[in-house]
RNA sequence: GGGCCGAUAGCUCAGUCCGGUAGAGCAGGGGACUCUUAAUCCCUUGGCCGCGGGUUCGAAUCCUGCUCGGCCCA
């Protein structure tokens, strides 16, 4: 970072402490009796009494003999009153060597002063380190998106909105914990590095491992693991962990991403239905305190029943078009085109009717909606409804338009199972990076015999993005990939 | 990948239309001040105007290429 002569004045301001004998990084620890909010929320019993806090000086106010600070903590701000008289002479002269953003810890009486504010009066206080870059501007605070990601943890510091969305994050990620073992789920770990990526249509990242001298895939989902565990008899099983996708980058996309899988064996779509409502409500409640979450000007309810639809009923409400009138991949194209929707490289009529409503459904369903019975061309880790073995027992869950669940009932069948992965052989034979690989080691576990079950995959970050009411996956994701900054 | 927008002091922003000595606030430095809280008052330092070409007597400003970022689209 530039700002040359600023760093330059805090380092000699360095120099002159360590000439009075005081290295400001010499302490190892400072236990506190107190967090800023906890002194101000306990002031009536606190009052007169002692009080050690530590934190970041966010603001000084000198007053020559008297100077105030605002002290920051994970719990928030707290002023500090320094007094020559009380801290000592030789003590006070330091608060001359003292910058925006240096560490503190302080002790003191809590008092307070005439204008009502709850501060601490330091008798003592200890650099616990100092600041040697300039902080960011303490009203305007930082706003330019790049440097809010690249210096996160200068955004955390000085923008109270983005500490607010990460701590909710780490809230929402315990409550899925809390949720699925309260539902006597157990949680697994799987490969994340994967011979075979599987379990999505998504192109990997490749990797090598060195001492096997094998090419290996960082995973884009845990699917086709969690259900080896499936026929390994685990009934009740969830994971919430990182998948990667070599994506481009945009407000709903990051190359790597926080993904929950759940699945229950001897259970179904239906089942999987409940289950998604009921987790997504407890988030309301336990997070939110509320059943009600807005997005983008959006008022959603997050009570359950959620509605119900089916793909084309969705695609026939939102454009009057009628899917069985339709009789090939050709006359769908028609079809697209005359509605705006550019279908031309698709294949089938199942993924040009999934464009069309990717394109002009989605985003109208707000309230939350599961969409459902998908075809089977789309689908082809899912059951085939037994009324019409061309669609699935599948949903997708969109909420605020965004999509936020994909569940189905899981086809166990080795044998259909082999055949969707020729299938999806041929795609990629045709140039579809994205279509699904043959997993010979995954068809074997199926051919021991996988129970009925239904699977869940909900992306944790579009739902923080819905709960934090975030318009952007970036505003979610703690070090989003930039791409770096050549250095001067 | 395409379209639109942005990049000026450490930070937040004017200045660009209409070319003519590069500005403000905060932060920083010097001084005054023992109840301030965006403290105040006096003085003050700080710039490869994202990078490279071009037009021009003269470019932060006009043209062009690139880099990074934002939003929208694929």
């Amino acid at each position: 970072m530039a700002g040359e002569s600023l760093v330059q004045h805090r380092l000699q301001k360095l120099l002159e402490l360590q000439k009075r004998g005081i290295n400001p990084y010499r302490e190892e620890k400072y236990p506190r009796t107190h967090l800023a909010e906890e002194v101000k929320g306990n002031f009536p019993y606190l009052e007169g009494q002692t009080a050690r806090i530590a934190g970041r000086v966010m603001a000084i106010r000198r007053h020559g003999r008297s100077t105030f600070l605002d002290l920051q903590d994970s719990s928030g701000k707290i002023q500090v009153l320094l007094r020559q008289d009380k801290v000592g002479e030789e003590r006070y002269e330091l608060l001359e060597f003292l910058d925006i953003g240096d560490i503190l810890g302080v002790s003191g009486q809590v008092i307070k002063t005439r204008t009502g504010e709850i501060t601490v009066e330091a008798e003592e206080f200890v650099f616990l380190a100092k600041a040697l870059q300039p902080f960011p501007e303490k009203w305007h605070g930082l706003k330019e998106p790049e440097l809010r990601y690249r210096f996160r943890y200068l955004d955390l510091i000085v923008n109270e909105r983005t500490r607010e969305i990460f701590y909710k994050r780490a809230r929402i990620i315990q409550g899925i914990r809390e949720f699925f073992i309260q539902e006597g789920f157990i949680e697994v770990d799987t490969p994340m590095m994967q011979p075979i990526p599987g379990g999505a249509s998504a192109r990997p990242f490749i990797t090598h491992h060195n001492a096997l001298d094998m090419d290996l895939y960082l995973r884009i989902a845990p699917e086709l693991y969690l259900k080896r565990l499936l026929v390994g008899g685990m009934e009740k099983i969830f994971e919430l962990g990182r998948c990667f996708r070599n994506e481009g980058i945009s407000t709903r996309h990051n190359p790597e991403f926080t993904l929950l899988e759940a699945y229950i064996a001897y259970g179904n779509l239906d089942d999987i239905r409940e289950l998604t409502e009921s987790l997504l409500f407890y988030l309301a409640k336990n997070v939110l305190g509320g059943e009600e979450i807005e997005f983008k000007g959006n008022k959603i309810s997050l009570k359950p029943p959620f509605q119900r639809v089916s793909l084309s009923e969705a695609i026939k409400r939102e454009t009057g078009i009628e899917w069985d009138e339709v009789k090939d991949v050709e006359e769908a194209k028609g079809v697209a085109r005359s509605l705006g929707v550019d279908a031309e490289a698709d294949r089938t009529k199942g993924e040009v009717f999934l464009k069309i409503f990717e394109k002009l459904v989605e985003p109208r369903l707000i309230q939350p909606t599961f969409v459902e019975d998908f075809p089977i061309e789309v689908s082809p880790l899912a059951k085939r409804r037994q009324d019409n073995p061309s669609l699935t027992r599948r949903f997708e869950l969109f909420i605020g338009g965004e999509e936020i669940a994909n569940a189905f009932s899981e086809l166990n069948d080795p044998i259909d199972q082999r055949e969707r992965f020729k299938e999806q052989m041929k795609r990629r034979e045709m140039g579809d990076e994205e279509a699904q690989r043959m997993d010979e080691d995954f068809l074997l576990a199926l051919e021991y015999g996988m129970p009925p079950a239904g699977g869940l995959g909900i992306g944790v970050d579009r739902l923080v993005m819905l709960f934090t009411d975030s318009p952007s996956i970036r505003e979610v994701i703690l070090f989003p990939l930039l791409r770096p900054r050549e250095e001067d």
